[in-house]
DNA sequence: TTATAAATGTTATAATATTACATTTAGACT
DNA sequence: AGTCTAAATGTAATATTATAACATTTATAA
């Protein structure tokens, strides 16, 4: 609705296979660094490599930057389908990070960008704060 | 109302103070190095300086940290009386950075956070896009 | 006034991100 | 197949942002 993203996904390359295969594995975000070593074993040497399948990725909808955080996510939910905005729920005390999305939100988001007479093109929603098991 | 802000400020300290001034004299945000920059004619040094007079700012509600620019922004709503939540408006042509608060964003956010049974610590809304000149 | 917390000063270093440039690969089109 | 072009890759160097560790000074309040 808001993030233009590609109806179909490209074919993804060798790098942004590697990294995507990295980030699908685990739960939680990683650094690029923390990407970068674990594709060492990979042939991967630089940590350009993986900034630049990040770029892409995020472009596509497939990944995630967490700002507040400096790292980045697996989108959970099928970008090609379900275009609503997201937004991260992080966990202060246990660094659980979770993708939620509202309507409610989007309407919020939408009643102020359209108060200023401003075109969205990419939110950035993250709530820093305590999750249900560690409040 | 959810960043338990102080109710009064106390008096702020002598790097405080030559932070907030040089924040207070611009209408964009900062890094943290081009506000040393600035003050490097009075006496500051080092980084570690800014930093922390930046984090002490934004503790008591007076600078805002832009994480998607790692920069600075003094605050432009009364914080020990508007203790309402704010989101930025970031033009990616202009550059303009705008301080904006919605209740109904507040309300969005009210009903993702009780949806997840999360405590809500620090809200970090940054709203990228085109402003009402650059479109 | 003395105990204590906060703030300061300084050096060094860690963590994150980009510039620049050479090369290779993949797709689209004769 | 050959040719063109855009995208992706590889590599080194460097820029930018942020913190750790430690010594010292200042402000506050008991």
């Amino acid at each position: 609705m808001m993030e233009h993203l590609p109806d179909k996904l490209p074919k993804l390359t060798k790098n942004q296979n590697l990294v995507m295969g990295v980030l699908s594995k685990v739960d939680h975000p990683m650094s690029a660094y923390a990407i970068l070593d674990s594709l060492k074993g990979n042939g991967l040497r630089a940590p350009l490599q993986v900034y630049r399948a990040l770029e892409r990725l995020e472009m596509l909808g497939l990944v995630h930057r967490i700002e507040c955080m400096n790292a980045f996510v697996a989108c959970r939910h099928d970008a090609t389908k379900d275009d609503s905005m997201v937004a991260f729920i992080i966990c202060n005390s246990c660094g659980d990070v979770k993708e939620v999305s509202d309507n409610s939100v989007e309407v919020g988001l939408h009643n102020v960008t359209k108060k200023a007479g401003f075109i969205l093109q990419k939110p950035t929603i993250e709530l820093q704060g305590l999750c249900r098991s560690c409040r």
